[in-house]
DNA sequence: CTTGACTCTGGACCTCACTCCAGGGTTTAG
DNA sequence: CTAAACCCTGGAGTGAGGTCCAGAGTCAAG
């Protein structure tokens, strides 16, 4: 059994981080000593090292929260998972998508300017974002 | 002139969040009125959505606050606006690159996770949270 | 003159995922 | 026995970009 602080060591987190995690109900310790010490087996180890990898992956805290409640229970399957990962893919997708078209607008913007010395009043960039010329970025900013 | 609900109009956002660009130091009101209104020329209306346009670009209200100086700079140049820009437009690739990783881990999951009826405990894609095959995704959750 | 739509200020609240702190108690090494 | 290193709880703070609210004042139409 480990200490809070051992077991974050293991998963490379702060002993704060794992009573964050435990608070929001992703990862209780396995018992506690009679002089309240949380102590952890090794499943609590696996369930940490769960939780980054699928903060890696783009879930949040929550949406980890439903990977963990699927995983315990008996009526869900492989294919549960399986379609919550694609959903997850598809916002990731969307997002990419929205920063590329962002990345893109400002490539435009930054190849009309190509006139080093020229005076700020003629800068396309400047004019370019108080008209509508960049609107073709929109659809960023969401979930 | 318009008061501080028609401005807002204009630009598709609340009076409340006018009232905050210019907590911000963004956008302050042409003039008041004797009580108290605040109230906008066409200048202000450009200066607004020049914010809204630059937030589709990928700006956080500190770099719109920087290019509005740079805007109103008898010293800056199109040079310096478009550095800027630049700068910008590397910061959105990074973070593009490191989501399109995530999208590529969690694909591999995907694909790996064929057999729909498999039950939970054989579940490829909660084995490899579990596991560290997800760490290709690193470096996600960046500025 | 009244009603309703608008505006003002100041401040609290929201999300997310932590991080830090004070003021204690516990454990372990020497 | 003591000092260092660990742990506990509860609560506050962070940043970004707002949103919401109360309580009050203002303005235009009918």
């Amino acid at each position: 059994m480990y200490a809070i602080g051992k077991l974050a060591q293991q998963a490379d987190v702060t002993p704060d981080t794992v009573r964050y995690y435990e608070k929001e109900g992703l990862l209780a310790p396995t018992r506690k000593t009679e002089a309240g010490y949380r102590l952890y087996d090794e499943d609590a180890i696996r369930r940490l090292r769960f939780i980054r990898q699928a903060q890696q992956c783009g879930f949040n805290l929550h949406e980890i929260g439903e990977l963990l409640a699927l995983k315990n229970s008996d009526e869900a399957c492989c294919k549960d998972v399986r379609s919550v990962a694609i959903g997850k893919k598809l916002q990731l997708e969307h997002k990419i998508r929205a920063l590329q078209l962002m990345s893109h607008a400002l490539g435009e913007l930054i190849t009309s300017c190509n006139d080093e010395a020229r005076p700020l009043d003629a800068c396309p960039i400047l004019a370019a974002l108080e008209s509508s010329v960049a609107k073709q970025a929109k659809g960023g900013r969401d979930a």
